[in-house]
DNA sequence: GCTTCTCCCATTGACGCCCATATGGTCCCA
DNA sequence: TGGGACCATATGGGCGTCAATGGGAGAAGC
């Protein structure tokens, strides 16, 4: 396994800590990160987190817009003026941080998603919603992938 | 036989296992499966199981679309996010979590029901109904195959 | 000096692995 | 054709391990 999958929700401690679900943390390990990367999501309310090498993923983003349009300066202005960096504790626990519980809308518990190449941090009923909202939207297309 | 065919229901236990049925077992082992991926379905209350080769699919069809777009986000949110590894533990047997519970409305017994290249986990009165109405709609529309 | 962060250790509860039992079906033989 | 032995699957429960969580104490920063 070396990509981010799957989901799990944990409790915030009285301190402001948080678990990395296992499975995530095994794959940071493999790809040998030791700092992680945080910045806020483009359309959804989570933030997303990933390795060194997730600047390169969002900077090809960017390369794909017109480089001269609002998409693309806002990208930059949330990828590389608003990303913060965030370092696990010797157990895997990371602080949940205003700037995290701002945008979120986190207070006690966090949903870790997997995204692929990256996971993000949701606020557990947001990210139940955002998904029923998902399915609903691919049913009403007929997207079906059976 | 290398497909999920027929159905079968069988009981949880007072820990939340539940044994999966010989017959789908036997696909997996020969398809080489140790692993389980699912995810819920978009239009039944129930949650497909299949092996690694169903998230495959999934990603083919992403590639196949701008990586970048709504699609493929809201794709990535539901199929890397939504979805849930399973194992099996050594007598065959799987966990039925809240994930599965919720979603499918399982509280004492699981159908599993086979569709060919992967199998679904149905709340056995709901899958009844289903059946059901599928039969109805076919009658209607004269659509029967005998 | 006080607050905040980091590291270390303890607890506990869930999960994976093991073995035991029940139950139903099949095959063989009388 | 009926009975019985055998086998496979489903089910029940004990136990060890590990991840998630909680809290204490030292170190660093304000």
């Amino acid at each position: 396994m070396n990509r981010f999958l799957s989901h799990a929700t944990n409790r915030i401690d009285a301190k402001g800590r948080v678990s990395v679900p296992s499975a995530f943390r095994a794959v940071l390990t493999e790809a040998g990160a030791k700092e992680l990367y945080c910045f806020q999501d483009f359309v959804f309310p989570a933030i997303s987190v990933g390795g060194p090498e997730l600047l390169d993923r969002f900077e090809r983003q960017m390369a794909s817009e017109d480089p001269f349009s609002d998409a693309a300066n806002q990208m930059s202005l949330l990828v590389h003026g608003g990303g913060v960096f965030v370092k696990l504790d010797p157990e895997g626990r990371l602080m949940v941080t205003d700037f995290i519980r701002d945008f979120t809308g986190i207070s006690t518990d966090v949903a870790f998603v997997g995204r692929g190449d990256h996971f993000q941090l949701w606020e557990p009923q947001a990210f139940a919603r955002a998904q029923a909202e998902a399915r609903e939207g691919r049913k009403q297309r007929g997207l079906r992938p059976q």
